[in-house]
RNA sequence: GCCGGGGUGGCGGAAUGGCAGACGCGACGGACUCAAAAUCCGUUGGGCGCAAGCCCGUGUGGGUUCGAAUCCCACUCCCGGCACCA
């Protein structure tokens, strides 16, 4: 009884143990004791935001995922860095100020504190004199700096790369070269900044964003799902034209797309960038404008199909809808391109002005049911010579290519459904292949009604009409994106203040370095300056701040600060920086730090959710090129291998009455389930508070224990699959960490059941496969496995009277990155040198692993009829009599075998 | 619609061209116990059979191969992402 295995005491013991000690500090190039003949591995978490709810079992599987590989690369000898912070600025904790009146910092602290408290309970392994907060002025002074870099650089395509905007003044101002065609002498002030503002990194623009009245902020296109509302909190999203500071990731498209083939990350992740940047092929072409000089530019990918457009759209918002409004009806318009407006000028007002009220949603949802209006004006297109007619229709969208297309409905089917509805000519310029019935057709197939392209392949005839357009002036091959600029400015008061000053005359500058961080400003009133009708205008939180932080005198001119804020993303896009050097005070990592951690190709293992696909690692990766271009970071990408885990789901049930209940009180019986008393249904999903289903870690460690949590959640399954959490199932890895610690300590006397007696061969052989599975297992990830042989190995240590010094000391220590606690305990008692933690993880003999006698199967025309004994080295010949001498197989087999297979000592196939 | 991932016992899963179902849960039988819990031992894919053994079996259909859960083709269902992107 005394001696049982109380895992509350060892894990409270161990934890203790590892802070006192900073057992898992680790050092920098440069400090006193730092030893740079070992290997470097940066291994990270992706930091969470410190929820007020704190975390329950589904939150750690990564923590622990990542946590066992800094265990095992620890032992194999290399210099970990494992750290963890907080993501801590964003939406909750202002939420919770506007509806309290506390300050989003108290809140926050609070918050931090629990997820330290909670996050040591699991017995992480992270070096915490590095933690971190995204808003401590410490680290957002950083995040500011990198601000201004943007704003202080310009992408020089010619280079390909970011450079200093001062250098392009430079050439300016040396006549090297000129402002987009003009000689910058030409220019006044006004017109030389307003070139240089529209050449920076970061830059302010007039934009559609997205507005959400109940947040009281603009969103960026990857915070608004496709129903049209806000990633957090679902509330409705509208369009409106604003002033935003924008960030020009647009032009790192093609890097972004081709760096994604350096680095080791899942291929879905990769998919969903290189689908989100949405790099295309095709073609620019200027469609020249009835009776005007102008032209219509369209986009493309399809130029091949010019002479089958039959029409042209611009999306309602394009600018030069008004000049091509004519006052009357021209002849030949058609009833239906009116809509029913008198004149074009009223159409097209009535038109734009109810486009632009529908949400994203209302022009999603339209599908085939295509509306419109004729605008009045034709243009000619270039190839056919024909004149055709212009419309607008909200199916373009403005915010893809030009804004304008060449309608051929002939191969595309959303022009097939306009023209289908607007009465409008329909020419086929692709031969259908046989047996075609639909509509457009989209394959392959030789051009016809095309003129000189005529009989070409679609390929073909792209590569000639691009040559054709190009020779007679009228386009030229392009690439077209569908990534668009991030939209940088928020309006609320949690973030990071951005660090610009407006002048008098509109012009703008940086805070200077040594004003940094730019503090956010005390106010009374958190509330964002927003109404519940969709009519409200976004107007910043800090618009609240006292004038003499809002108001700054510079040689007795006063500048106004800017009073948007950063949004979320910002802090996590450089935070694994700062992680190498967080105190830093003079740079945001010193370079011989990040030399060394970063190594060839940045953080050797980054684990997170599959969430983060597109927005934290897609705007991470373009600060990260951008401060590679600056020479502030030694590699062209940040994280070199990245890890999805799976989600930890769970079952929630609800009573008639549609409200859960507590999930873990529901029993199952007559093949239903039942909470006090009544029928509730079964359903499956995310664990959560709001679905009574979450099990809280701080009990579930009194009851079962942490090295219980970690086993079980490593044995589950693939680390990078969602599975289901079962309660149930926790008392196998219970029961094996229980008879684990009998195996090793004697439950009345407490003694040690080892001796130094040496382990008998099947043993010896079992833990030399053992280890090299484990070691094999370790380096992909693969716990569940582990686990797995883990339970073989102490199975087979039952019944011992006492377990074999080798293998004991081994097991110890193949076990201790996934159930630390009890490790350290029995490497303590065995006399183990320090921590388990520095040990050296254990070698195999792999003829050892090798088992001496195998079972060979006898197969008969691929079924098995036999299974013999045979040592492993048997040869063919011998594995081949043995087989063939098998009474079984005679009584498959008439006659001689045509073949025989021999695959020694594993198998033999004979052919009859 | 497009892109990506997946379908294996009652359940979680193992096996990535060579013994399908490792390991665990559950279930069933047994030991210990006055009894229960805990613990320990055994059985456990389905079917036929007293047994030896035989047949079937990895979503469906086909193919490649001496041999397929694994590779190829077609289909189907489930999950995730994107979606009027010209």
């Amino acid at each position: 009884m005394e001696h049982r295995y109380d895992h509350v005491t060892i894990e409270q013991k161990w934890q203790a143990r590892w802070a006192a000690d900073r057992t898992f500090r680790v050092l920098n190039p440069g400090d006193d004791g730092f030893d740079p003949s070992k290997p470097k591995q940066y291994i990270l978490d992706m930091f969470p935001y410190p929820s007020g709810e704190g975390l329950h079992v589904g939150h750690p599987i990564g923590y622990i995922g990542s946590d066992i590989f800094s265990r095992y690369m620890r032992m194999k000898g290399a210099n970990v860095l494992h750290p963890m912070g907080f993501d801590s600025f964003g939406l909750p904790a202002e939420q919770y100020a506007v509806e309290t009146g506390v300050h989003p910092r108290v809140t926050t602290e609070q918050n931090i504190a629990n997820y330290v408290r909670q996050l040591k309970s699991i017995g992480l392994s992270y070096d915490w004199d590095r933690e971190l907060a995204t808003t401590d002025p410490g680290y957002y002074r950083w995040t500011q700096w990198i601000f201004i870099q943007l704003f202080e650089s310009w992408f020089d395509p010619a280079l390909g790369k970011a450079r200093p905007i001062s250098e392009l003044i430079a050439a300016l101002e040396a006549g090297e070269t000129d402002a987009a065609g003009v000689p910058w002498s030409d220019l006044d002030g006004e017109a030389q900044r307003s070139f240089i503002s529209g050449m920076r990194l970061a830059y302010l623009d007039d934009v559609m964003v997205n507005w959400c009245p109940a947040l009281g902020t603009v969103l960026a296109n990857e915070e608004v799902t496709r129903e049209g509302k806000s990633d957090r909190g679902d509330h409705p999203v509208y369009r409106r034209p604003l002033r935003q500071w924008m960030l020009r990731i647009t032009a790192y498209a093609d890097r972004l797309i081709a760096d994604l083939d350096l680095v080791d990350w899942p291929e879905p992740v990769k998919a969903m960038q290189r689908n989100w940047i949405g790099r295309s092929h095709g073609a620019s072409i200027g469609f020249p404008i009835d009776d005007s000089d102008h032209r219509i530019e369209v986009f493309t990918t399809r130029p091949d199909t010019i002479f089958g457009a039959t029409y042209m759209v611009l999306a309602p918002e394009h600018s030069l809808v008004e000049s091509l409004v004519v006052p009357d009806w021209p002849d030949g318009t058609k009833e239906v391109w009116t809509g029913g407006a008198a004149a074009p000028s009223e159409a097209v007002a009535d038109y734009r002005n109810r486009a632009s009220r529908k949400s994203e949603r209302e022009r999603q949802t339209e599908g085939k049911d295509k509306t419109g209006v004729f605008t009045g004006s034709f243009c000619v297109n270039p190839a056919s010579g024909e004149r055709i007619p212009i419309f607008i229709a909200d199916y373009v969208l403005m915010g893809y290519g030009t804004g304008a297309i060449m309608a051929v409905p002939g191969q595309d089917e959303r022009d097939w459904e306009f023209a289908e509805q607007f009465e409008l000519p329909i020419v086929r310029t692709v031969q259908p292949a046989d047996g075609f019935d639909g509509d457009a057709y989209l394959g392959d197939g030789p051009a016809i009604n095309s003129g000189f392209l005529d009989g070409l392949g679609v390929d073909d005839a792209k590569t000639r009409i691009i040559e054709w357009l190009e020779a007679e002036e009228y386009g030229a091959a392009t690439i077209s994106y569908k990534l668009r600029d991030w939209l940088f400015s928020r309006q609320r008061y949690w973030g990071e203040p951005i660090p610009i000053l407006h002048g008098p005359d509109g012009e703008m500058r940086a805070v200077p370095d040594e004003d940094l961080p730019l503090l956010l400003p005390e106010v009374e009133d958190y509330r964002p300056a927003s109404a519940d009708q969709e009519d409200a205008v976004p107007v910043p939180s800090l618009g609240k701040a006292p004038d003499d932080w809002r108001f700054v005198k510079i040689e007795g001119v006063v500048w106004e600060r800017e009073l948007n804020t950063m949004p979320q993303w910002a802090g996590s896009c450089w935070y694994y920086l700062r992680f190498i050097d967080p105190g830093n005070s003079d740079r945001l990592v010193a370079e011989e730090a990040e030399r060394y951690w970063m190594g060839d190709s940045g953080v050797d293992l980054y684990i997170g959710g599959v969430e983060h696909a597109v927005l934290h690692l897609l705007y991470a990766r373009f600060w990260h090129k951008v401060l590679y271009d600056l020479g502030e970071v030694s590699t062209g990408e940040p994280f070199g291998r990245l890890f999805n885990q799976g989600l930890i789901m769970a079952h929630a049930y609800r009573d008639e009455r549609g409200v859960y209940v507590p999930a873990d009180e529901v029993e199952e019986r007559d093949g239903g389930f039942w909470f006090d008393g009544q029928s509730v249904e079964q359903s499956y999903g995310r664990m959560g508070k709001s679905k009574k289903n979450g099990v809280n870690p701080d009990e579930f460690f009194v009851d079962h224990g942490v090295d219980t949590l970690r086993l079980y959640e490593m044995f589950m399954g693939p680390l990078s699959e969602a599975k289901p959490w079962t309660t149930r199932d926790v008392v196998g890895v219970e029961r094996f960490l229980q008879r684990f610690w009998r195996n090793f300590v004697d439950p009345d006397t407490g003694d040690l059941l080892i001796s130094d007696t040496p382990a008998d061969e099947e043993l010896r052989g079992l833990l030399h496969r053992t280890t090299k599975s484990v070691t094999d297992d370790m380096a992909e990830l693969r716990f569940n496995t582990s686990v797995a042989r883990f339970f073989e190995l102490n199975n087979a240590l039952v019944g011992l009277d006492s377990i074999p010094l080798e293998v004991a000391d081994v097991f110890v220590r193949l076990m201790a990155p996934i159930a630390p606690h009890v490790a350290e305990e029995l490497w303590e008692r065995m006399g183990g040198d320090g921590s388990v933690c520095f040990a050296d993880w254990p070698a195999y003999d792999e003829s050892l692993a090798a088992e001496e006698s195998v079972t060979m199967v006898v197969q008969v025309g691929g079924k098995i009829r036999d299974r013999i004994e045979v040592p492993v080295g048997i040869s063919s010949d011998e594995a081949q009599q043995v087989a063939l001498a098998s009474d079984k197989v005679a009584g498959h087999l008439d006659g001689e075998p045509t073949r025989v297979i021999v695959r020694p000592p594993n198998l033999v196939n004979i052919v009859p």
